[in-house]
DNA sequence: GAGAATCATTAACCGGGTTAACATTCTAAC
DNA sequence: GTTAGAATGTTAACCCGGTTAATGATTCTC
């Protein structure tokens, strides 16, 4: 196996943990204004640079997590099931999010993930920089969309001609999914602040991502299958 | 009339002009991230500290124009003809906005105004703060059109069965509706950029507006009057 | 014209982010 | 093993965005 990757990339991992850690814990307790990076630093025992060869910005050292699900909604529609339609399979992926309680479906209420959720909406760049997450993640899946709208042909490999990858169709499909998800996952954390644990309002969030999708599916009938 | 508001108000008014001038000047010239402030207080003539007090950010410097239209399209279903459904207003408010070439649709080709956007869409920074800028207008209209939905009543002045004030569908066609004008406004932008002009893109950019409404129009029910 | 309020300036500071020069440590080849 | 050398770390200084203080200059008001 590939997993030990010599002594070094073992470091490496685990100084990145260590500042991740240290960052996130003293975000949270103090808010991600009050804190300097040159406290972090000394709480993870690095030096400034060394902190940024490891997070290019501060908010990195939040959103990080976040970065990691970069082009999950692309990867989905790419992922399909044979026969199914794009937006179906993304609202299968969302609501298996829910009952997993992924915390990207803001539906999970570990005092840590809420704390965390908390500090990044309260803090404007922060969110600026997750609105700009969602832009990179929208121009995936438009790319996905047309693709899946592309590979819709009929027996002789050509095009369908209700398939129209103009690339307009997808860009506007596209913003209004990532859209969707991002005001239910809202939704979502807002419930939880109010005190309801992810359980009770399970039911709730499966409505209204049922709802809103299907709210997506009238309105986005050139891809449906 | 209170057009002159004393001396004072009006050299304060020359003062941010200036100041405004010479930055999306210096900016679109050399670019954002390759001028600094200090540089732009210079060639306006003021201390850095005073181009602080008329603009908060760096970026404000440039995103000032942008933000005089906070709340637009909220003020658009407000004041919508009576009978008028929301959507349908902000449609033909759109198109109005082809017509008149309005920057915000993405459709004028004025050398400056591509300049201008080329600068905005390519800087980080910039992108950033628009992205902002639309969850406040999409927060704004989300509330416009709850009270739209609320107030669409039977005689005795009791909410249809149909509209449902619920917040979340509110909050789904606010985010649908911003994400489609951005879209569209970003593929005018595009086309313009490829050397087409403004009034030989028209039809074309009508087309996909009038695309992108009937897809919302048919995904959005709840709002159709 | 004098006093009060406003507005500007200079100079210094803070925090995010980068750079350069130097020290350390793991790896690899002899 | 020893050693060359690539990575990686450190310190110290710097740049830039943004703020604050003390001070000085204008404009409004009386």
């Amino acid at each position: 196996m590939t997993g030990e990757q010599g002594l070094r990339e073992r470091k490496r991992q685990r100084t990145h943990d260590a500042i991740s850690a240290a960052a996130i814990s003293l975000f949270v307790e103090r808010g991600f204004d009050r804190v300097s990076v040159a406290e972090v630093a000394a709480a993870a025992e690095v030096s400034k640079p060394t902190l940024f060869k490891y997070f290019s910005t501060k908010e990195d050292l939040v959103l990080h997590r976040i970065a990691d699900h970069r082009g999950e909604s692309a990867r989905v529609v790419r992922g399909r099931r044979p026969g199914e339609a794009p937006l179906a399979a993304l609202r299968r992926h969302f609501l298996d999010g829910l009952d997993r309680h992924d915390p990207v479906t803001g539906l999970n209420d570990d005092p840590r993930v809420l704390a965390y959720h908390g500090m990044v909406f309260s803090t404007p760049s922060l969110a600026a920089r997750v609105a700009g997450h969602a832009a990179a993640e929208e121009a995936a899946l438009a790319d996905a969309l047309d693709d899946a709208a592309g590979t819709r042909r009929d027996e002789r490999g050509r095009p369908e001609p209700g398939a129209r990858p103009d690339g307009l169709t997808g860009r506007l499909a596209a913003a209004q999914i990532v859209a969707a998800q991002r005001v239910l996952a809202r939704d979502n954390w807002r419930r939880l602040t109010e005190g309801c644990t992810a359980a009770r309002a399970h039911p709730e969030a499966v409505a209204a991502a049922d709802h809103a999708f299907t709210l997506l599916d009238a309105g986005l009938a050139p891809y449906r299958d």
